[in-house]
DNA sequence: TTATTTATGTGTGATAGCGAACAGACACCT
DNA sequence: AGGTGTCTGTTCGCTATCACACATAAATAA
């Protein structure tokens, strides 16, 4: 299925809720505006702020060693970042970067404590989330260790596209490289052969996906089965 | 650190909880004896029962295709088979095999759901559990991205040390390699190599941890960084 | 005893990804 | 118009790991 174009202009997680509790919510929210490469947390850091974003999408990622990220997680406007807050520790596990630019919805932690701590509701939608988080990590420990570049390029594009509502989107070889712990040169490679099979185009960052279900074909089965997680919990 | 070799007599979630919640939750257990490569549960089942074991240990493999399996998880002493229960969901999102046979504590899935509802202390305990859980399933995947086999199964073997209590266990090259998800022949390498240094021995299946600092400066430093997490969640 | 299963070791060739270094192309700014 | 930084493409030698096939050796069963 391609991305829906048109801007969301709800949080899926949110989305999910009473209408009393929704507004409740967003009242205690502040729109910002988040700028690609912006560090909203650290591994380790105090989480102090939690963001619903709208278009704009949030890496994170975690540090091994010697210079080693891997992208651990994507979040746009079908989740959160902070929703480990539920789990009462405030310390954030990663680090947390913006990816792509754009607009946000921002609380301060003592609000959202207080908002799922009063609504039903909101922790239960703040619980799907973290077991969907807990098992798309596994699936992407394993993913990690079997798919080749070329296939988890493909899935990290569709998630970006997906992320971005749009099939065209700006992202250099080294933002992908970053993520996918590999390096540029390896991003080259597999982007040109997806390229040569007439999945992508691009050009100085800028990238157009021209065959989605080609591309998802091309992709490895996390990408599906990660959204299976997902819609497995939520829409039911 | 070497592992404390005593059994040991409780569970280390379960552990920090006042006496009369312990009991409670003790008196709801059955003991059963778990064997090795029993399956206690495959990935989308309903959970019917949680596990605490006590020197037994189980391995969470998740499936990913063509007969690629990856450990994403180990139980032992120090946590538990079926905290996401705690989430509101009953499926499973992993395959659970007995790695190691030994005793372990078992409880209805109904009891359990009940116990932590009426105890905060124990809801607590399991929020931390999670969390550590999710830190480590990072760690995890990042792991699986960047390290060489020799310093994951040196990691691995502290591992399984650890949660057995002792320095000498019985494990075939298959299943480490099971685990680490690679072929058997790796893992005959990477042991051999081990081997060579003096930290490990063994033959048919018979291991022995010859020199646990050894080991430990061989491995991965996500044996440290999982190590330090837990402690850091669940020691302060 | 012999046969079979289980556990381990070896050898050969292929491939994916690495690190490092370099070169061309385009964009933007003065 | 020229400079500078960003983005992309290419090459080379190297290593980890793969796939497959076969060999050995101990443990177990017939």
């Amino acid at each position: 299925m391609q991305p829906n174009q048109s801007i969301p202009s709800k949080n899926r997680l949110l989305a999910g809720l009473p209408i009393a509790e929704y507004q409740s919510l967003l009242d205690k929210c502040e729109m910002t505006e988040l700028k690609a490469s912006e560090v909203l947390c650290n591994a380790g850091d105090e989480i102090n702020y939690v963001y619903f974003p709208k278009q704009s999408i949030i890496s994170l990622m975690k540090y091994i060693d010697a210079g080693k990220n891997l992208e651990v997680g994507m979040i746009g406007n079908e989740g959160m970042l902070g929703s480990t807050l539920l789990l009462g520790i405030s310390l954030a596990p990663f680090r947390a970067v913006v990816q792509k630019s754009g607009i946000a919805l921002r609380m301060s932690a003592t609000n959202f404590i207080h908002e799922f701590k009063t609504s039903a509701a909101l922790e239960q939608q703040l619980k799907r989330y973290i077991y969907v988080s807990l098992s798309q990590q596994m699936q992407n420990a394993a993913c990690n260790r079997f798919h080749v570049v070329e296939e988890r390029l493909a899935r990290l594009l569709l998630m970006i596209g997906d992320r971005a509502h749009s099939i065209n989107f700006h992202v250099t070889q080294e933002s992908l490289a970053q993520m996918l712990g590999v390096r540029r040169v390896g991003v080259t490679m597999a982007a040109g052969a997806l390229q040569n099979k007439k999945l992508i185009s691009y050009s100085r960052g800028d990238l157009n996906i021209q065959d989605y279900a080609g591309l998802e074909a091309a992709s490895c089965s996390c990408y599906q089965k990660d959204n299976e997680i997902y819609a497995c919990i939520f829409d039911h």
